[in-house]
DNA sequence: CGATCTTACGGGATTCGTAAACATA
DNA sequence: TATGTTTACGAATCCCGTAAGATCG
């Protein structure tokens, strides 16, 4: 035999109302159920909580000792059910998302604007991280969910894609590229040129040079650096030509520099969302990649 | 529908458990019993608390937000329960007692005693005070019991008497009638010697007169304080003897003077227990009382 | 005598446990 | 195929509500 809530919730009105007829309609019971109840806890406790003469009820010292404590608890307990509430229909919450920073910078802002407009109360931290420390914050679970390029078959890590991208070759304003046209360019055409390139180790870089040397062709890597912004830089001094993903064209705008998209081969990437494998999403992490596939289901 | 404690106790055995069949194991229930509790615990809940694979089950991150709370409130509730059933059980709680000054002096030390030696966690305040706050203290619910005269009927006290008390007469040890012998005196012959008597208003003092005149006898009053011990001082500096209750005897002595009983009229004082007349009593405060009784019962 | 709490008892809802079905690794 | 969860269903339990009883002012 166990206490319930709802005995205490009767015990709370009682002592609030001195009587037992008043406090079974509080508590939508009828007057017998309620003294039953009440009869019930005090075994359970082992003593009287209420002294009762016909015409009145009273707490006995026990009971009043008690009662703040009840009281406390009790609305301790409908906080929680609140809060489990308000996690579940999205009116409370965290949810803590990481991207890369040329997706960070670019798409990102507009999703979360559309997002907080729907749930305002949804508390969110963004970090902006390299692709590595993203695969890797998602598989510890230190964030829910990371916008990256798919890393492929990663233990614990699931992706579901949002678009696929491509590449941009990316030269001074002033360039010979730029004064042969806007259309597309083929990378054999980026050849000639020399090349600054994303340092070794970079998921990017490994893409390129496998696609390329798959159609014997090769770069001509003059200099490398490991940031993208750091190789607009570079291709802005005249150090070079280089290409990087079409979603950094914004970036390399800002930069003064040039863009034309890439082809034979059109290198392609899929851009989407990480998340854990086998850890459970929050309702808010789901409606965040159900925003961030409107946003891309739109076009 | 409501939710339950039981239901809760489930979901923590869930959560640290990994397993409903072990968590199931862990609160008394068959596998498919916790299962529907978890179900309608989540549909009361509004969403998932754990993400179930056959094989696994895992929380959420809106479960896993609520386990510690759960955790937290659990253990507040046990503490709750124990601390109840401490109180009944004597383990635990508070007296505060009240005392008339030559009761708390004398009887009361052995009787807190052999009440500390029975339940030691049971925390005991005495304020030791004159009649009349007393009663007053009772009657506001500030103290729960004291040990006073009988007050009569007052409002909201009730009155259980422990043992009757008589006057004795007190003189200095050189004193006429400490060569008179040691057997009861008559009040008639302290008429004869000067006296030093309470103050008015005591109700000790009237208690006297009004015996005394009923037998036509008069004190001769030179002296007056509002303090037993004065008056035993003022009896030791010779300037008068006095008459006291039996209870008081032993702090007379402590002054170096002697003592009678008086007889003719035997005025009779009862001491007892004041308590509350409407509010009930703790068990506290009733073990108190049979203390009381058991160590007048015992002469 | 009236108001109020308690006891008695029948009905109903909830919940439990066993057995079978189902789903994944 | 084996393990572990869910569904199905019969049964027991618990709890509630109505009606009668008891008690005190």
């Amino acid at each position: 035999m166990n206490v319930s809530l709802k005995q205490w919730r009767a015990f709370l009105a009682v002592a609030q109302t001195q009587s037992f007829a008043e406090a079974a309609s509080l508590v939508h019971m009828s007057q017998p159920a309620l003294s039953i109840a009440m009869k019930n806890l005090e075994a359970e406790l082992g003593g009287q909580l209420f002294a009762r003469s016909t015409r009145a009820v009273a707490l006995t010292p026990e009971g009043a000792e008690l009662l703040p404590q009840v009281q406390r608890l009790l609305a301790d307990w409908d906080n929680v059910m609140a809060d489990a509430h308000q996690r579940f229909s999205l009116k409370r919450g965290r949810l803590a998302i990481a991207a890369m920073p040329s997706f960070a910078s670019t798409a990102l802002p507009a999703v979360l604007q559309a997002f907080r407009s729907r749930f305002s109360e949804i508390s969110i931290t963004v970090q902006e991280v390299i692709a590595e420390q993203l695969l890797e914050q998602v598989q510890e679970g230190r964030i829910e969910l990371g916008v990256s390029f798919d890393p492929g078959n990663q233990p614990d890590v699931a992706f579901t894609p949002l678009f696929s991208d491509h590449f941009v070759a990316v030269f001074p304003a002033g360039h010979a590229l730029a004064q042969a046209g806007t259309g597309p360019l083929d990378w054999a055409q980026l050849c000639s040129y020399p090349f600054v390139g994303l340092q070794r180790p970079s998921s990017l870089r490994a893409l390129i040079d496998r696609h390329l040397s798959a159609q014997a062709l090769s770069l001509n890597v003059v200099l490398e650096a490991n940031q993208l912004a750091t190789v607009g830089r570079m291709v802005a001094t005249g150090l070079g030509v280089s290409a990087v993903p079409k979603l950094c064209e914004p970036q390399m705008h800002e930069l003064g520099l040039s863009c034309r998209a890439l082809v034979a081969p059109d290198i392609e990437r899929q851009v989407g969302v990480l998340t854990h494998g086998r850890r459970p999403l929050s309702k808010a992490a789901s409606a965040m990649i159900d925003e961030l596939k409107r946003h891309y289901a739109e076009r």
